[in-house]
This record gives structure tokens, sequence and C-alpha cells, in this order.
RNA sequence: CGGGGCGUAGCGCAGUUGGUAGCGCGCAGCGUUCGGGACGCUGAGGUCGGAGGUUCGAGUCCUCUCGCCCCGACCA
């Protein structure tokens, strides 16, 4: 390709707008173009960058046994209902309305179409496991988009879908995704780290989210450096009994006394009061779920992880109760208390086991319970983990203390069970002739968020560093004082040698100044530039230079596309 | 949806107490340059996001509205 005809251009200042550094290397590089929030065009470099993702992502699912196929675009909101997830997607659906009326959605992913479509083929566990997959758009109108192509309303994704006959199957195709999962990220020179994810509210039992770590990401990663765990904090675990604090868990029940605490409302000022630690006291927190009160109850020293308690409550929305809803329930704020809590639902951390005689509120402006004790002094609706995991905590796995990281999300691997293959119809005959629905598994990742992710941990004040596999152009065929001597000419021979081997060659044959010519290539980050000079064609060479090193070596012209082809296998080999 | 910020040339920005719009980069032409974003001269490019209002006069003041960015909420 020739820079001077290369559509797109590079800019020596990011427009204002971008933030993250993929954003602004992504629009300095002429790679994308914001159309509008969260909806870019790909510029022809973009584009052939994620066509080479999508590539090595293809020939994984290919190998890994997927079949790939198209999916519409344009789905009957019918679907949606029927899989009762038009209600859980909810604002994030587009939908239209077509000349006759008729509600379509824009598909935001697309297990109600495929699962429809599997209804109608599938009628034997000996057509199992099947693994389908599609890599095209799919539009989510998003809250809020951001990051460039770390968060955007039109994406294009890859979505495989796996079909089994049983629990074991499942298993063996999740494994299977995983490593390829591995895979993939292997050969985008993206170091992944695979954490344990929250399957929402519809999702089966399990699930991963592959991670990059930066400081750019969404999400917060909480691990284990010792033991090597890993989980989205919405996730993750940790040991409540393991604190610094010293638990008295195993001494005797003292009886329930009041105490005056004027002025004492929050948990510190109430530790503080009574002298003893944060873990010593309960703390209550009060949320509107679907619009029910829910009255929770936590050790002090804890904050509630919102996305477990959804979970546990099994409803989708959820928020901190107002004062007001709070004082409509009987409830003192600053002084609440389970006990003697009526018509309520009570759910409850299992941390309030983890001791005993903890300090909590009495229910009555100004008060404070002593020695309470569960379940002797009250009673809860419900028991679970729905503790936030904090940096500092505890392993659950082997007690080191966890630390935390954001990352951003570049894959998502579900066991999504029968959930949607019953609403749908979508069941076989097992080998005993008995009807069983299929068993079902979704893997995602974002072909952008991809791109986005890769720049992110790889690029220098200069710009973006593309790996062999997925620059551009291979080699930047950089040609200097083209007026001067043979340089054009060679250059142009060169241009022709060096594509013909088969090549990815940009070259720039622009009539600018080194300066221009050498920041751009930097800027593209193209893996191997080769500058021809006037200086250089004295000694009837080229310099030779990778965008990563400092040195750069002189290649002798002749013969010089075969010399080119041997540094870039010399490169793959290294890298791998 | 809540909080904050911003819309003036392709990009980055300036524009005073209200007087009819400028700078840098980029772009076009000519010339000089040519190993890390060179220089000179000439030139093109703007319904100042949109609508309404105040005023003799609005980029500037008022009202409404649209869009974009950031934080939060949200996000199988």
């Amino acid at each position: 390709m020739r820079f001077s005809k290369l559509f797109g251009k590079t800019l020596r200042q990011a427009p204002a707008e971008a933030e993250s550094i993929s954003h602004q290397l992504l629009l300095r590089a002429g790679m994308i173009a914001q159309e509008a929030a969260g909806i870019y065009s790909y510029l022809p470099l973009g584009w052939r960058v994620l066509r080479k993702i999508e590539n090595i992502i293809r020939e994984e699912m290919d190998k890994a046994g997927g079949q790939e196929l198209m999916l519409p675009v344009l789905q009957p909101f019918e679907l949606w209902q029927q899989s009762g997830r038009d209600v859980s997607f909810g604002k994030s659906l587009f939908t239209l309305t077509d000349r006759k009326e008729h509600t379509l959605a824009l598909g935001p992913t697309h297990e109600e179409v495929i699962t429809d479509l599997v209804h109608r083929y599938v009628q034997s566990y000996r057509e199992l496991p099947l693994l389908l997959y599609q890599i095209q758009t799919k539009l989510r109108d998003e809250p809020r988009p951001r990051g460039g192509l770390l968060r955007v309303r039109e994406f294009i994704m890859k979505d495989l879908y796996s079909f089994d006959a049983d629990e074991a199957g499942l298993d063996e195709s999740y494994q299977k995704m995983c490593q390829a999962y591995k895979n993939i990220y292997a050969r985008l020179d993206l170091p992944a780290l695979m954490v344990e994810a929250d399957s929402g509210a519809i999702g089966g039992k399990d699930s991963h989210e592959f991670m990059v770590i930066t400081e750019t990401g969404e999400d917060e990663v909480i691990r284990c450096s010792s033991c090597g765990y890993a989980a989205n904090a919405e996730k993750a675990q940790f040991a409540k009994t393991d604190k610094t604090t010293v638990l008295s868990k195993a001494a005797k029940l003292l009886p329930l006394e009041e105490l005056a605490t004027p002025e004492a409302k929050t948990i510190e000022e109430v530790a503080k009061f009574v002298g003893v630690p944060t873990s010593q006291t309960l703390k209550a927190v009060f949320y509107s779920a679907d619009g029910e009160f829910i009255f929770v109850i936590i050790r002090g020293d804890l904050e509630v992880n919102e996305t477990k308690l959804r979970n546990t409550l099994k409803r989708s929305e959820l928020r901190l109760a107002t004062e007001g809803e709070v004082n409509e329930a009987g409830l003192v704020a600053g002084f609440a208390s389970p006990i003697g809590a009526k018509g309520v639902k009570v759910v409850a951390d299992d941390s309030i086991t983890s001791s005993s005689n903890f300090t909590v509120g009495a229910n009555k402006p100004g008060y404070h319970l002593r020695n309470a004790n569960y379940p002797r002094d009250f009673q809860v609706d419900l028991i679970a983990d729905i503790a936030l995991a904090r940096p500092g905590d505890s392993c659950s796995k082997c007690r080191d203390k966890l630390s935390s990281a954001r990352g951003i999300e570049v894959g998502h691997v579900f066991k999504l069970g029968t959930f949607i293959s019953e609403k749908f119809g979508a069941s076989f005959l097992d080998d005993a002739g008995k009807s069983r629905p299929i068993i079902m598994g979704c893997y995602g990742i974002g072909l952008g968020r991809l791109l986005a992710a890769i720049i992110e941990q790889s690029h220098d004040d200069k710009g973006i560093i593309w790996s062999l596999s997925l620059a551009p152009y291979q080699v930047y065929l950089c040609p200097l004082s083209l007026d001067k001597s043979a340089v054009a000419p060679t250059a142009e021979k060169i241009y022709q040698e060096l594509q013909k081997k088969g090549i990815e060659v940009l070259f720039d044959d622009r009539d600018d100044s080194p300066g221009v010519k050498f920041n751009d290539a930097d800027l593209l980050g193209i893996p191997l530039r080769l500058t021809l000079s006037p200086r250089t064609l004295q000694s009837q060479s080229i310099e030779a230079k990778w965008r990563t090193e400092k040195e750069t070596q002189l290649l002798p012209l002749d013969n010089l596309a075969a010399q080119v082809k041997k540094l870039l296998n010399e490169d793959v080999k290294a890298q791998s």
C-alpha cells in the first residue's frame, strides 16, 4: 500500500474526547473514526488489524470443532418475550417497528435466535455435541459507552454456542472453549487472566472471564498471588474468620443488654463508644429489590456486595432504599436492628455466625444492644455470602492476602444450562428414547474491545507496538530524500519486489521530511522499518530497524526480499 | 438516570466591558530543504452545535434544545 493513497490520516494531536491510551492512539493512527457515542467506523488500517484478529479467532474456533454460521441482526421481538430476556435486557435492547407495525429487536446477542434454530434441526443425542459460532455485529443501547472501543453500542463479536446432551458434555465443551481462548490470547500476544465471574441471575453454574490487567479496565479483579485464585470483584470470595481482629466465636453467649449510645450512629462511632472492634458489631443496610424493602445485616467491618445480594434474592433491580422507605418500614437509621424488625425481609451475610456477642442497634434512637447472637436473639429469612471482598482480605483458599487490580474483560464464557433451551423447546431424545432439554453454553469475545486492550498494553510514548501477526503491515518501507539520485526508483523497485514475495508492505512514498516519516512509522506501530536513503544507497544497502529495538542493521539490496522474509520468520520464531 | 465538563476551520485552541472571528497544526500552489514531526512566500477553508429571545448590534447576555466527554448508577 502506498501511504500517499491510504485513506485516513495520522494526527499529531489526539482529539480532545479521547482519554484512554487506546482511544487516542486508534484515532491518531487513523484506524477508527467516531460517528456517534459508542459508534465507530473502522478505517482501512484499523480494519486490516481487526480482520487479522478475526482470522485468529476463526482458526481457533474451527480447530475446536466449531462451525461458523451467520445469524440475523433483525430479530422478531417475540423471541425475546419467549425467553423473558426482553425484561432482563430492558432498555439495552434496541427495538424498532417495521412498516406492518411489527416490533423487531436489533440483536444484542444471539442465544434466542440460535436456540430457536437448533430446536428445529436437532432431535437426537446423536447430533450432539454441537458447537456453532458467528462473528458479526451486535447492538446494545449501553447506558454509557466509554473509552473509545472499550465499551460501545455497536460492536463486532464472536459468540460460540455449545449444545450438549448432559453435564459431562457441557463440561467438555467448556474446557475446549477455555483452551481455545487461551490459544487465542497467546497468539494475540495478550496476557489474559482467567478469573471466576458472576453468571448473573440467568446464567448457570460456572462462568469465567478473561481479563487483561490494566488501569483503564472497567472491572475490578480480586486475586491471590500465593495460590493463584482470581475472581471478578462481583463474585470474589474471602475468608471471614481470619481477620486480624480477635473474634470471640468460642466465647460464652452473654445476656442481651441495652446501652445508651447517644450521637453514635456510624459503625466506627459505635465500636469506639462501646470499646469493641468493628468486627464485633453488626451493620444494617437497606435496599429496595424490585420494589420490595430488604433489610440486610452484615458484620460491621464488611461491605455488602450488591451483585451477590441481587443473585441471592434472585431479583433484577436493586438499589439502596431511600430514607423515606426506611422510616416507612418502622426502622430507625443509625440504630436499626434485626431484633424486633417486623414485616420486612431480612437477609444476612454468613459473617454474622463468625463471632458472638455482637453490638447491634436497638431500633430506638440513641440506643444499641450488646451481646446480640444469631439465632438466639433474631431470625433471618435468608443467610448467604453477600459480602464484598476487598484488597487486604484473606484468601478463602490459602489465607494469604488478596490484592485488587483493574481489568478489561476480553472474553466471557458461561455455562448456560437449560434456561433458554427449555423456553424454546430445544430438546432431544436420549439413547433411552427420553426427551431432555439441550444443555447450553455460550462463549463470547468482543473483537473491538480486544483491539483496544491489545493497544492498552502494547504501546510506548511514540505509538502502537504491533506484533507481526496483527500489524496492519509487516514492513514500513521508508525512502528519504525522494528527489535525490536513485532513491525513488530503487524504492519503487523494492516495493514491487517485497510485494511479489507476499510481504505486506506500507510504502511511504510521500515527499515528507524524515522526522514525519519516522514518527508515523512508530505511531502506526509497523514491526519492521526499512529506510532507504542516499547514504545507504552508496553502499547498495537499506537500513532495517525493528519497532521495539534501537539498533539498526544494513541489508544489502541484492536479493533483499528473501532477506526480509527471513528476518520476519526469525522474529516469529523468537516470539513463539 | 444523578454529578461534573465541553461544543468556534479537518485536529488542537484563543476570542476582553456585546461592535460582525483569529492562532498553531493540517490542506493547496511555488521555491529552498531532507536521518527523528524543516523553512519562506501565496492561498483555500467558518450559517461560532441548533432554535427562540434581549439589543441599533450577539461567538459573547437570557431561555429552551441537541450532541460529545469524564465520574457514578447501570451493564447474561
